[in-house]
DNA sequence: AAATAATTACTGACTGGACAGTCAGTAATT
DNA sequence: AATTACTGACTGTCCAGTCAGTAATTATTT
């Protein structure tokens, strides 16, 4: 059998050396994948490919697997948290104002993107990954529920909120933005009756700034 | 070297037979490290060890370990959500007591249980068994929230509640008892700063049960 | 400018280990 | 003696991680 001298491939482009980019390339790769199968069931040959290299060069840049999924997450996570405190910053608004800004905010920035599949996915593997889990606990979460927190602070400052406790006004608040985020990774395809997603995070807010601002029952 | 006849072991108990207990002891065994270590990391020889039985016999009652991890989750969920929807029928209470009893209720009976970890265990795995996470979907969460809808439809008939939309409300209160259940079995162990799960759920019924009060603001 | 050598980014066939699933054999029960 | 619940060594497969080799790039020589 003859090497047949490229019967017009499609696009069969050369090999190329490009030092500077494999990393956040690989990196970007792998979250989409990990996102999209979990750690388990993705294959660095699958990574490789979608980053448009061999497997070797995986390991010319990562220690492991794990050390990939590491970096990956971590290099996703770290702009996103900043972008998301900045949304705190804004103007002069009611604090019910800015809790609608703050989670309307990091909805139109995680949704539809990989970076929404994160919080499934550290869900999934906090068991398999402790470290990684305690990790994004210690440094994204918590700095997110603190710019939250102080929204919920000023609210309480100015005589907007009555006084609730911050800790746990706080979570309250964080979780349907992470019912809506998981629920939606892990069930969205099936669910005919799943709600609009923006909806049900402007109902959620109603209820909660209602139920923030009114005397105690 | 020779067999040392027997030197006082740990109760080695001899070979059994028990056709009728098998499928349930496999099937305990099985949800247990399930819950632990998902479904990847759990090896067939683990769950056959802590049944008490060689790896063989589960493949006398069980096709494969896909057909296992089904068996598993479907024997604890359904009588699960059956004690859950008996919940709802106490008394003559209001709505907010209700909702109250409701939400207590099911913590008492799934916290510290291998079925509180559940939820976690099907978003972590719902990518890769899309038919068990439809089939729970359709089967245990869409009846749960009938019935916890139930509740919030006799509070706004009553004029209890504001007639708030019921879909909406019912994933609202849902979101804080799915997040305490998942928050708890992914990062609990690794949160010096966890908050009391009892408490978290009494303050965020506060919270909502004060915002379905109250007039729109 | 062209040829040659030296360097190194990149590759993919290969290895070793882990584990789902099998089946010939064992022993409890009838 | 016949039946069958049960066993665990074995097989085939899958994949993370390796490494000897390839080719793109840079440096050196002519």
């Amino acid at each position: 059998m003859t090497v047949a001298a490229e019967p017009c491939e499609v696009m069969t482009k050369p090999r190329q050396r490009r030092k500077e980019a494999r990393p956040a390339e690989l990196a970007a790769a792998a979250l989409e994948l990990f996102v999209e199968k979990g750690f388990a069931a993705t294959r660095l040959d699958d990574v490789a490919a979608r980053a448009g290299v061999g497997k070797g060069t995986v390991y010319l840049y990562f220690e492991s697997k794990e050390a990939l999924f590491k970096a990956a997450i971590e290099a996703a996570m770290t702009p996103t948290v900043e972008a998301a405190e900045a949304l705190v910053e804004c103007g002069d608004l009611s604090a019910a104002e800015r809790l609608r800004e703050f989670v309307h905010g990091w909805w139109r920035m995680v949704a539809g993107t990989p970076i929404g599949g994160l919080p499934k996915l550290l869900v999934a593997e906090s068991g398999n990954f402790p470290e990684i889990a305690q990790w994004h606990y210690e440094t994204i979460i918590r700095r997110a529920m603190r710019a939250l927190g102080r929204i919920i602070e000023a609210g309480i400052a100015s005589g907007e909120f009555r006084p609730v406790p911050v800790e746990f006004a706080t979570r309250i608040v964080f979780s349907p933005m992470f019912s809506i985020i998981v629920w939606t990774r892990a069930f969205g395809d099936m669910m005919c009756d799943l709600p609009d997603p923006k909806r049900f995070l402007d109902e959620a807010l109603d209820v909660l700034i209602n139920g923030l601002h009114g005397e105690r029952k």
